[in-house]
This record gives C-alpha cells, structure tokens and sequence, in this order.
RNA sequence: GGAGAAAUGGCAGAGUGGUCGAUUGCGGCAGUCUUGAAAACUGUUGAAGGUAACACUUCCGGGGGUUCGAAUCCCUCUUUCUCCGCCA
C-alpha cells in the first residue's frame, strides 16, 4: 500500500493537492520522503562507484595471479581489502535511508481520484443512486435477532457457549440459506465472467502486507502465533496475492476472480447496538469479486463492477442505495470508493452490504503487480475489488423486510437454492 | 514426524572459485523466403535501481558468512521430490 517515488518526484503538487481530499496534509512527510530520496540516490552513486571499482580490482587481482605476479596481486589485494571497508559502511548507511523513506511512505494513503467528493464524515458521502421502495412493515414487525429467535434459525448464544460473541451458530432454513446466498453469488459471478478460485483462509506475513493489513492493521486480523499465519479478513487478500510478484500479459487483462471464504475481524473497539444480532460479527460469510485492469479502463471496470453488485441487490429485492464515498469516509488504500447499502426495514436505518473500490497503483506497487505496455516497459496495473456480497447484512434485510404475518418469504431468485419459499 | 536428494531466466536444462546476468534447446518477438500460412534460416528476447541517454550497480529459493573475487565453498531457514511412519 504505497505511492510510487516517481510519482511524487514528478507530480508532488499535485499529490499534496489530492490527498487533501482525504483530510490528509501530505506536504511535511512527502517533503521528508524526496529528502531522503536525494540522499539515497546519492549514497547509491557513491556505493557503485565503490563497487565499481571493487571489481575492477578483483579482475585485475585474478589476472596478475594467472601472470604469476604474486607481489603486484598482494598489492592489489590489499587495496580491495580498503575498499570493501568503505563500501559496506556505505551500503549500511542506504539501507538504512531506504528503510526511512520506507516507513515514512507507507504512512500516505492513496491519493482519491478527482471524482471523490470531499469531506469528512459519512453524512458527505454522495447518494448516487436509489433503487427500490422503502416497504412499510406491518405493526408486529420485528428486527432480525428477534426473528432468529422466534423461527429458531440462528443461535447467538450457542455460538458464545462455542467460540464467543459474535460467532454465530445457523440453524436448519438459515443454514440452508447461507449455502443458498453463497451458490447465488458464485453462480452470478462465473456467469459474469469471473473464475472462481478457492484459496485459503489463512496467510502469511508477506501476503497480508501485499494487500496493506500489514503494518498498519495488525490489530484487526486473528494471528496464529505458533505458525505466524493470519485468518483472512477477506478473500481479497489471498486472491489478490496470487498476483504478487507477477507480470501478466496486455492481452490478459482484464483478470477477473471470485471467491467465496469465511471471513474473520477481531473487531476491536466495536459496540452497542452496532454489533447486535448479524449487523457486525468476527466470522462471516462473503463472496469477493477481485479485478486486475489496464490503467486506461480500471474505472469502466469500477463502474461494471458498481452495475454488477446493484443488479444482485435487484435481483434480491432488497431496497438499496449507492454512495460515492467522500475524501474522509475513504479507506486508506482506495482511489474511489462505492459503498452499496440496503435497508433494514425493522432497525429503520441502512446497512452496508458491499463496497467497491478502484485502488489504481497503490496495492499493485506493493504487490509488484505489473504487465508489460505497449511500448515494451513493464508498469504497475491497478486493482480492483468489492463484495458480492457478504451475507449477514443481507440476511439481516432479507429477513426484516420479508417478515409477513404468515412468516418470512424467501426472494424467488432465491428459491431454487434454498428449496423453500416461506419461513414460517 | 524420521532418512536422503534437490532449488538457476516464461519452460526445460548446462554451469563446482575468476571476463557468468549466466552455454544450449523450447517458447515469445522481429525479419528473410511465401499470394498467405507452415517449415527453414537470421536476429532479438529477464527484473530492479540509476542516467537526458549511456556508464555503472544489484539479483542464480530467502537470510547470513568465507574470499581480492561466489550461481559455484560454509552456516541457516523455506520449499519441492523420493523412501518410511501417521492420517481425513
């Protein structure tokens, strides 16, 4: 999760221009960072000029020992013993430079695109569209962790006895409806072009900082400390990773992957009515579409995948409204950001169900993600990703806004997985 | 988990201390030939930093060491393969 140096060597103004739409005074740090870039490419000449060197003399060294010169070798041997001396001082002091700009560079956050709307709070976030009628629920109309209960379909005290809070245990028709939201998904998914992949829940260190969970968001992940492996907040970051380190081909791209994982988040600091019931959990269930693009169409690609995840949302009957997210409610890695959410008709507010952002070069450069151009230079691709979708959210509405007197109906795209119509 | 072997460019596969960033083959790209294609032939073909462009530097699984000099020797970690054990 990174800017690329050449960026802010050649469009610093305009860096410090963009990042203040995310409520970000970059000038100070990217000031700090060319500093120390001059520095580096300095002590780096000066390295190479020394190792230059260095090997030039042990060439010669080689020679006049194959000549039998021993006396004029010894000479010169002793002259690269002098040398290596000031270069390793010297490799030490830009290793340590690099290091510096290092950690000053993954402090920045991405720089938004020109189209995200500034400010800082959720209520300046751009309501972008609207889809579906806000039903008016009948007087007896419950939220979802009264009609878990009631139609015994979801035990969150059973989950507490087995794991803790916020672990979930679903029962019979939720069960079954899980499986069924997940087959949707995926089924929608390869239709619309992407592979489905299944990788595993776990990573290592390297790929949760590919993705940018590390450093920053140790917190947030579960940590197996005996193998030093990570539970996977999303599936984004072991799909998005099998392209670390990789240079595609054009005529690859677009790459298109989904996935579906359970997905797991510590949640630290959450509380109160935010975590009731299915509204925030530290396992759940999510089916991810990941995209690997061509800088030149990375936002017709965020806006097929905006179409895409609103026509689930329609196809679900499930009123809905999409927001472009605003400079301050921006995730540190996005350039532009829609959040799709769905109406709870019984908590009577929007939940977010989906989030869908480009993050252009900023993971690819710290992933080394890259495909050969044009003109035969290999650049950094951008990526994209969203949820299509996570579930509890969505079974959260599904279920208050379904609720009837006669019980809970099931949308019909829905049936043919579940096998039922009616929850009663 | 125990024993042994190995890790080199997109792939295959040479290279065991000195002009090796690396022979060669395949693949890719460009050209010759052809109406076009194939075949054949010729050339070209890794990445990062650096430069106006060169130069130059770094990279032979990762890390460390020996040496004037390391793909090559030593240590260590990881991974893969073979055999044994265990197991959904």
């Amino acid at each position: 999760f990174m800017l690329q140096l050449t960026y802010i060597r050649e469009k610093k103004d305009e860096a410090i221009a963009r990042l203040a739409i995310k409520n970000f005074d970059a000038k100070p740090i990217l000031d700090q960072v060319l500093e120390l870039d001059n520095d580096r490419r300095k002590t780096q000449n000066e390295l190479d000029a020394l190792l230059n060197e260095a090997n030039l003399l042990a060439k010669q060294v080689g020679d006049l020992y194959k000549q039998g010169k021993k006396a004029e070798g010894d000479d010169l041997k002793n002259k690269s013993v002098a040398l290596k001396e000031s270069s390793s001082k010297l490799a030490e002091k830009l290793k340590s430079i690099e290091e510096e700009q290092q950690k000053l560079l993954v402090q920045v956050p991405n720089t938004p695109s020109i189209k995200v709307p500034k400010g800082k709070t959720p209520e300046d976030n751009e309501n972008v569209f609207q889809e579906g009628e806000i039903p008016k629920l009948y007087s007896g109309a419950k939220p979802h962790w009264e009609l878990t209960t009631q139609y015994d379909l979801i035990d969150f005290e059973l989950g507490v006895k087995l794991t803790g809070a916020g672990f979930p245990v679903y029962k019979g028709k939720a069960a079954r409806l899980q499986r069924a939201l997940i087959n949707f998904f995926l089924d929608r998914a390869t239709a619309a072009g992407y592979l489905e992949v299944q990788p595993p829940i776990m990573v290592n260190e390297t790929s949760a900082y590919g993705t940018g969970q590390l450093p920053d968001k140790e917190g947030q992940m579960y940590h197996v400390t005996g193998d030093s492996l990570y539970l996977i907040p999303t599936a984004e970051v072991p799909i998005t990773n099998i392209y670390r380190d990789v240079i595609v081909k054009p005529e690859q791209l677009p790459i298109k992957c989904c996935g579906y994982t359970p997905c797991f988040r510590r949640e630290a600091g959450s509380y109160g009515k935010d975590v009731r019931g299915l509204n925030r959990l530290h396992q759940f269930d999510k089916v991810e579409i990941v995209q690997i693009a061509h800088p030149d169409k990375s936002y017709d690609t965020l806006e097929e995948m905006r179409n895409y995840v609103g026509g689930l949302l329609k196809e679900l009957e499930l009123p809905y409204r999409t927001l472009k997210l605003c400079g301050g409610d921006m995730s540190f890695g996005s350039a532009l950001t829609y959040d799709f959410e769905t109406y709870s008709a019984a908590q009577q507010k929007w939940l977010e169900v989906s989030s869908v952002s480009n993050f252009e070069t900023f993971q690819a450069n710290r992933l080394k993600l890259r495909f050969k151009g044009s003109d035969g230079k290999t650049q950094l691709a951008h990526t994209l990703n969203g949820s299509a979708l996570a579930l509890p959210r969505i079974v959260a509405s599904l279920l208050e806004n379904n609720q009837t007197a006669e019980g809970i109906k099931i949308p019909k795209v829905l049936v043919p997985y579940t096998g039922f119509d009616i929850i009663k």
